[in-house]
DNA sequence: GTAAAATTAGACCGAACGGTTTATATTTGT
DNA sequence: ACAAATATAAACCGTTCGGTCTAATTTTAC
């Protein structure tokens, strides 16, 4: 059982993470926290220290949301082929469906944060090696297992698959449209089925 | 011949671009703007109207400053590959060492901004479009010469070639190396050798 | 039921925000 | 040389910022 600090504590983050993911850190103020939640100032001050340690939590909580929602879709699909086109249909029309109001928070906060806010920074980098431990993973068990070429080089795949992805994403929002990134990700389908197997 | 008042809204703009393409347009205070320039309010408030117009105009001089650095490049190769493969050259240790400090003002902005700054969305989203159609030519160009594929979607590679770059960016930038974005781009360079070709 | 925990409402703090004004001084262009 | 343009310095404006505090109230958990 959770107490009601706890209980509460969750409360804030699921409210300020989609603004701080949409508004990034700075335009984020605590009176917009105040707002979305509809708390007074004690109950915010009463759970966090500051509004770094809710920013930090956010960015924590949406990214966690996405790991989550990634790894139920791959453990789904048997194959590698199978489980990096479902990684590409999980981002279709992500630019105007995202899973966290505001994009993709490993995207925005990469581009959020400077050198001011080290700890979020660091928390963000970690997600990226994460994921991208995870791709090459995939595309490695692929290798094993006869499914792509061995001359394949998992870590570069690993790299190029998730750069299309955000690359796709920072396109289409900028443009108001998921056509680049719908086409992106069908584009890497097809190097998937065509380049990795040859 | 300038005026003095059109120097110094231009040197404001040398002084604030690189400010706001690190910290972005909430961090950016105008305290900033006035240590960077050394000048008095007055001095600042006599040649823009607001920060808006600043921050507006310091994206067009980034993005400007971006665009003739790239066409300049690209007017020194003849063919296609050898235009695509200089382009691949100008991001090479970008994150780190990139021509106005903070890294590429697109990836920058269009993360940066959401709706409540639609002007200065609206002239990346432009600097966008321009950036693809410049890619999107210099490949049709090559199909035209027979140097590249009948069968290469022009659009689409334009569109996963300057992903493919933003999102490198992106995560080198996150990960404070450049070693991720230099593989995509030698990544890049061996598509259009073998793929592009054929 | 009750004591402890959590939250409210709002006053309050100093600092920073973007921006204006004014009187003075300096540059500029001719 | 001189008038116009430009910039300084600093006071000032109202607002918002992140954050603290207190006293009263409500909710929780046992």
């Amino acid at each position: 059982m959770f107490t009601k600090a706890e209980r509460t504590r969750l409360f804030i983050i699921e409210k300020s993470a989609p603004i701080f993911n949409t508004k990034g850190y700075a335009a984020t103020s605590m009176s917009d926290i105040l707002a979305a939640t509809g708390l007074a100032k004690g109950g915010i001050y009463g759970n966090f220290k500051n509004k770094d340690e809710i920013a930090l939590e956010a960015f924590d909580y949406s990214f966690n949301k996405m790991r989550e929602a990634l790894r139920f879709i791959i453990k789904q699909q048997e194959t590698s082929a199978g489980k990096l086109n479902a990684i590409l249909d999980f981002y279709q029309d992500y630019s105007i469906k995202p899973l966290i109001t505001g994009g993709c928070p490993l995207l925005n906060t990469a581009i959020d944060v400077d050198d001011s806010l080290p700890l979020i920074k660091e928390h963000a980098a970690k997600g990226l090696r994460e994921m991208l431990a995870t791709l090459k993973q995939i595309i490695e068990q692929g290798i094993k297992y006869g499914e792509f070429s061995k001359k394949l080089d998992a870590t570069g795949e690993a790299e190029l698959f998730f750069a299309t992805i955000e690359g796709g994403l920072m396109m289409s929002k900028l443009n108001d449209s998921p056509a680049i990134l719908n086409r992106l990700l069908e584009n890497m389908k097809q190097q998937i089925k065509q380049r990795y197997t040859k």
